[in-house]
DNA sequence: CCGGATCTACTTTTT
DNA sequence: GTAGATCCGG
């Protein structure tokens, strides 16, 4: 029997790719470009199941992927691949695959491995984005920048400003210039509120998102280090690098600075992520990092959409103002051109669609095999509604986490105080639960703890905010109780709830589905070996949906999916419904737009596109409503299909109207008048 | 010094 | 609709 059977289901490019390098031992790097649906997962598992057959170390691969969900989605195939020649060997063999994760996933990981010897405490623990905005924001004040004359930025930009320092690798004299213009004068404050930061970060052994990656980038500048983690791994491969930033790519070359053993895979069509400072420049300049450059594999063939959608998506990036790969090409049949759909409203809008997905349930299409995609999180909220109103089970993917609601938010800042006492943000957030307690009072007991050699035991002796009487006891013998790891995990944290339950009635109405939040998260953490395991992957890998959502399925149920455009990514369904294709939505109406934040946009609905496989519907509601803006007021706005779509490219779809007009009955256009002659008037002057 | 009330300005995408 | 800053009574 042939040993490699799994090799006669692909095409000649991805067998190619499958096989770069004969055998087991590292090959001279290599850039697989992928384009939508070209089988890229199934490429890269099989890559990786070929390796493992010819009788490479699992143990010795270093396998990042974008999210953890790819991760575990790579696993479960590359064990259904190599089953088919290793029989049961193959299940050992996958097991061992456990450098698989994110690149902050791998850097924390890497980085307890490595503390000692490159002086970090192991205990650390991991600041999501919102903890590291509180962080920014205390000392912020401290500094004074809180009340200056003009205003100076908020926490959460001061943090996109450094972050994006930090992940571009670009001094902040260039990111300012480039990206945040309007704070440019605020450049030497912004430093020193920066080095503040970092000083306070490792004062309380905390690192945020960003330094999981610095850490690991910074300690790859020493030579033996840097040789000792690469000698760990005899293959890296990086899926999706095209969304990779500066910062991950020096440490990908700082680990194989000859590139062997590396491959990395990615489409520079999909690129989506600019604002997390990721570059295209990555891909394009991985061949000419090597000599003799690396070899670079395209793979042209979709085996995803018709022809009918595949053709619409690519003259939609077709008008793309820089392109590198190639259009897509599919054997398949070419099926019904995608439709335009014009709706009078965001709520005929949402009609259509739990219309039309009942509609293709009834023929056969579960509602699994369905999607909604849409640009920010808040679009969907009147479909959700209308789904809910008609019992139609949902799951929604990106925008809220779990995680930021104020109430699993506390529970966790209490389990992190316990983890790491010296850590304030947490701290802070715990003890002003008890009522009487505020900032002051927080504050004195938090230095009080710092200026104590044994944070621990100084809790006992800090000084107790008098106000906070029985409850300050009851905290601290939570906090002794918690610490002494007597009960173990998970125990420790229904303890850690009983003690929060009497505060979260106190302070929140709705009580009861918070509990039930929070006994979620229980169950959550009972899959988890350590309370530092559970907050560690827990902030790296947060669940989605909140469960107060409404209609929120049993897994074994059939359910609609309802996903940003980001979290479809790697995706796809049998039919895709795309929401509020109209300028101001995608692109996204934020000032002017520099040209390539337009290009991202572009990007963003050719990836849409790209994730149906069978039917494709765009939808464009006629006006849809803005909120906010107290000089406008509540308006709603006439909007045009987005300059994505020009006349040109109407050849590609089909155009509809909805509801018909005989249907809606003698209901005209009663969405006011055609055109707003006296706006324009208005418009003359200004 | 805490905490409730009131006013204001803003509202993308995610590890 | 909400997060932040600011004001004021207990």
């Amino acid at each position: 029997m042939n040993a490699h059977v799994y090799l006669d289901s692909l095409n000649p490019a991805q067998r190619r790719a499958v096989s770069h390098g004969g055998d087991a031992a590292p090959a001279p790097p290599v850039l697989i470009i992928a384009g939508a649906g070209s089988g890229k997962t199934n490429t890269l598992a099989h890559r990786v199941a070929h390796l493992l057959v010819c009788g490479a170390d699992p143990r010795r691969i270093l396998l990042m992927t974008f999210s953890r969900r790819a991760a575990s989605e790579m696993i479960r195939r590359v064990e259904r691949i190599a089953r088919k020649v290793m029989g049961d060997g193959a299940g050992v063999a996958v097991d061992a695959l456990n450098w698989a994760g994110t690149f902050h996933g791998v850097g924390a990981r890497l980085l307890r491995d490595l503390a000692e010897q490159i002086g970090l405490d192991p205990a650390f623990t991991i600041h999501d984005r919102e903890d590291a905005a509180d962080l920014m924001n205390l000392v912020r004040h401290e500094l004074g920048f809180s009340k200056t004359e003009a205003r100076f930025p908020t926490k959460g930009t001061c943090l996109s400003i450094y972050s994006r320092c930090v992940n571009a690798e670009q001094p902040i004299e260039d990111v300012l210039r480039l990206s945040y213009p309007w704070c440019i004068a605020w450049a030497e404050e912004l430093k020193q509120l920066f080095g503040s930061y970092v000083e306070a970060k490792q004062q309380q052994n905390v690192l945020d998102y960003d330094d999981l990656l610095l850490y690991w980038a910074q300690a790859m500048c020493d030579g033996d280090l840097a040789a000792d983690v690469g000698a760990r791994f005899d293959h890296v491969m990086v899926d999706e690098y095209q969304d990779t930033n500066r910062l991950q790519s020096s440490i990908l070359l700082a680990l194989k600075p000859d590139g062997r053993g590396l491959t990395v895979v990615g489409d520079d069509a999909q690129s989506i992520y600019s604002f997390r400072a990721a570059t295209v420049r990555n891909i394009l300049d991985f061949p000419l990092a090597f000599s003799p450059p690396a070899e670079v594999i395209t793979l042209e063939q979709n085996y995803r959409s018709t022809q009918a959608i595949l053709g619409a998506a690519n003259a939609v990036i077709d008008l793309a103002a820089e392109r590198f790969t190639k259009n897509l090409w599919t054997d398949r049949a070419t099926g019904a051109a995608p439709e335009l759909v014009n709706v009078r409203d965001e709520a005929d809008q949402a009609r259509f669609i739990a219309e039309q997905v009942l509609e293709n349930r009834e023929a056969g299409t579960t509602l699994k095999q369905q999607a909604v995609l849409f640009r920010a999180s808040h679009h969907s909220g009147p479909l959700e509604i209308e789904l809910t109103r008609r019992n139609i089970p949902f799951v929604k993917f990106g925008g809220l986490k779990f995680l930021d609601a104020a109430h699993v938010k506390d529970l966790l800042a209490l389990l992190r105080f316990v983890e790491n006492p010296r850590d304030r943000v947490s701290a802070f957030r715990v003890m002003q639960l008890m009522p009487g307690v505020g900032p002051t009072s927080a504050q004195r007991v938090i230095e009080h703890l710092a200026q104590a050699p044994d944070g621990a035991e100084a809790l006992r002796h800090a000084p107790a905010p008098a106000r906070a009487g029985e409850d300050w006891i009851a905290f601290v013998e939570a906090i002794e109780a918690l610490r002494s790891g007597m009960s173990g995990w998970p125990a420790e944290i229904e303890r850690a709830r009983l003690w929060y339950e009497p505060h979260l009635e106190r302070i929140h109405e709705d009580a009861t589905t918070r509990q039930a939040d929070l006994l979620q998260l229980e169950q959550i953490a009972g899959g988890y070996p350590s309370r530092e395991r559970f907050l560690t992957e827990l902030t790296l890998d947060p669940p989605d949906a909140t469960s107060d959502q409404a209609g929120v399925p049993h897994l074994d149920e059939d359910y609609l999916i309802l996903s940003t455009i980001h979290s479809a990514k790697g995706q796809e369904w049998k039919s895709v419904f795309v929401m509020n294709v109209v300028d101001g939505c995608i692109p996204i109406d934020l000032g002017a737009g520099a040209k390539d934040e337009i290009e991202e946009e572009r990007r963003l609905l050719y990836v849409a596109m790209t994730r149906a496989k069978d039917d494709l519907h765009l939808m464009v509601p006629q006006r849809f409503f803005t909120h906010g803006q107290s000089s406008t007021g509540d308006r709603h706005v006439y909007a045009a299909r987005t300059r994505f779509i020009p006349n040109t490219l109407l050849k590609h779809f089909q155009r509809r109207a909805w509801p018909l007009a005989a249907q809606a009955g003698s209901r005209p256009v009663s969405a006011g008048p055609k055109i707003d002659v006296r706006a324009k008037m208005r418009g003359m002057w200004r």
